[in-house]
DNA sequence: ACACGGATACTA
DNA sequence: AGTATCCGTGTC
């Protein structure tokens, strides 16, 4: 499993390196294919800009703490605390493959398409059952919630980050190429 | 194209 | 209290 150290150092070294890496949460887990960074420091898109309880979330807990929150009072949304390297931010995970618990996951998102499963921030969480109440918990040290190193899947490239209004030129967001499991194609 | 829906942080 | 904003999804 991925240690704490992993998550020590820059986001945007993380952001990319967490791509090809499978997430275990319970009885399901999918290999991460598209994930995004966000900087504590000089990024308008970052919850650290405007929110106090995310500046007081960094101070508060340990790198590779997950960070859940609710998006448009519909959707939770799953990122990674990275802390204590060049600079803070977080990682909100985007998209995975399916690998375990395929059936419970089709259950939970009431679709049978594997691709359709985890093709986006909200649709994986729903799929394998991440709620704001295990906001704060560890991704480094919970015997049943952790990221395992599995070696490259494939060519990782950048993208910009979707769907934000500020500081989104930036090409923070990485995605496994040509991956089916991927929420959106690349603009270019 | 648009409805859905709640936490957070503002204003007063 | 009320309002603006927000890292999305499903269906119209």
């Amino acid at each position: 499993m991925l240690s704490v150290s992993f998550f020590q150092r820059d986001p945007l070294t993380c952001s990319r390196e967490l791509i090809g890496c499978e997430l275990v949460w319970d009885d399901c887990a999918g290999i991460v294919v598209e994930t995004e960074a966000y900087l504590a420091e000089g990024d308008e898109a970052c919850h650290t800009f405007a929110r106090k309880s995310a500046r007081e979330f960094i101070q508060a807990h340990e790198a590779g703490a997950a960070y859940i929150y609710l998006n448009y009072g519909v959707h939770w949304l799953l990122n990674a605390l990275i802390k204590g390297g060049s600079q803070d931010g977080f990682i909100l995970i985007r998209a995975v493959q399916p690998t375990r618990g395929i059936e419970l996951m089709q259950q939970r998102r009431k679709l049978s398409a594997i691709t359709q499963l985890g093709d986006g921030p909200g649709k994986l969480t729903q799929a394998m059952n991440v709620r704001g109440l295990d906001h704060g918990t560890s991704l480094c040290s919970d015997p049943r919630r952790w990221f395992l190193l599995k070696g490259p899947q494939g060519e990782v490239m950048a993208d910009k980050r979707i769907g934000i209004s500020k500081a989104a030129h930036h090409m923070w967001r990485f995605l496994l190429k040509d991956s089916e499991f991927d929420s959106r194609k690349p603009s270019h």
